[in-house]
DNA sequence: AAACTAGTCAACCGCTAGTCA
DNA sequence: GTGACTAGCGGTTGACTAGTT
């Protein structure tokens, strides 16, 4: 590998803060002649600085699609959600936030929500739990501020807990009931629509790995590049589902690392209520329910291993719009019909989803 | 008012991957 | 196949600012 001349190595060339002279030299030379011959640029343009300077100018400071101010907490959910699926790919991460640089989006993420993640118990590179027993003492300090709340704290917690237990139960529930009548069907070009992170789930790719089912022929592989170029040409039909699970399934890729090895620590937990990022407790409550049928357990699962199944649908949960899309889109699916009515718009009980499906 | 500290973020550095001759 | 080059990435640095003592 051949390493690019540096720009300390050509003397006389300014480093630090650009100057708003600078920028406008910049900007009327990539105005007149667009982006690209980067290393001849400065030159041309009548700057003093290295091409690479220039480019990083551009692509974080003067490109005119830049989206400035604070961060929505929409903005916010999504960098969390798309940091569980891809880790520190900021550039990745920076595809799901139009608007946004890598750059800014690394820079808020250690400045702002990993500090908040940690404060809610949250390890900010598995999205685990803290308190799971993994971790240790070196956040010690960090969980002591968090477990000194107050006891009505405590009540407040315990009362959102099991309230988020049901609605997880329940619409868990709903979303494999669903599943339940088309998850046999749904072929690896559907499962791509959902997941929405681009290119076919199976291929012949050297470095994938592959998750396998042993009552359908599913075959979810996540591929390893993905998120480098395939992603970009990948156009699921759905955007609010494909938008939905880029930012509500990392079942099928966070429990993968960036070489696509299985990742024994990673955790679909993207959300900010430390409560509902504890899938593994949640799990073992699920599993102890009795009132639990058989059917309840089937669709998705079908072809998920057990912890996909809870992460997904967990995150489901969490957003329904998700749901809903994902409802029509298996309706439309089964009939070919795009004019149905959502079952979303049931209520979210056994009897009514079984009328609606019968 | 001055000194100090902590937080923020633009810019830089070192590196890899891809392209082309 | 090799070397020269560009583009892009992620980690780090350091200048600046706001808050505190």
């Amino acid at each position: 590998m051949v390493r690019t001349p540096c720009c300390k190595a050509e003397l006389g060339l300014k480093k630090g803060a650009w100057t708003p002279e600078e920028d406008q030299k910049l900007l009327s030379y990539l105005n007149r002649h667009g982006e690209g011959g980067w290393r001849t640029l400065p030159e041309k343009a009548g700057l003093k600085r290295c091409g690479k300077s220039c480019r990083l100018r551009w692509a974080n400071y003067l490109r005119p699609d830049i989206k400035r101010g604070e961060f929505t907490e929409d903005e916010e959910r999504s960098i969390i959600s798309l940091h569980a699926l891809h880790g520190n790919k900021w550039s990745a991460i920076a595809r799901g936030l139009p608007g946004r640089t890598d750059n800014e989006i690394k820079n808020y993420w250690n400045t702002h929500i990993k500090k908040r993640l940690i404060k809610e118990g949250i390890d900010p590179v598995t999205h685990k739990s803290l308190n799971s027993g993994t971790e240790k003492s070196e956040n010690h300090l960090e969980k002591q501020k968090v477990t000194q709340t107050t006891s009505d704290d405590v009540l407040d917690n315990e009362k959102a807990k099991k309230n988020n237990k049901n609605l997880r139960l329940s619409s868990a529930r709903f979303l494999n009931r669903v599943a339940s009548r088309f998850g046999k069907r749904i072929n690896q070009s559907v499962l791509s629509e959902i997941i929405g992170s681009g290119g076919p789930l199976a291929t012949n790719h050297t470095t994938t790995t592959t998750t396998t089912t042993t009552t359908t022929t599913t075959s979810v592989s996540v591929d390893s590049e993905q998120d480098k170029s395939a992603s970009s040409s990948f156009t699921p039909t759905s955007n609010l589902l494909s938008q939905a699970a880029v930012a509500t399934t990392p079942a099928f890729s966070s429990n993968f690392d960036v070489d696509g090895n299985v990742n024994p620590t990673s955790s679909s937990s993207t959300f900010s209520d430390s409560s509902v990022n504890n899938h593994l407790m949640y799990c073992d409550n699920f599993a102890g329910n009795n009132n639990i049928d058989d059917e309840d357990t089937i669709g998705f699962s079908t072809f998920l291993k057990d912890e996909d199944f809870m992460i997904l649908e967990e995150s489901c949960v969490e957003n329904t719009a998700f749901m809903k899309e994902l409802t029509s889109f298996l309706h439309e699916d089964e009939n070919d019909v795009v004019e149905v009515t959502p079952v979303y718009e049931r209520q979210d009980t056994f009897a009514e989803i079984d009328k609606y499906f019968s």
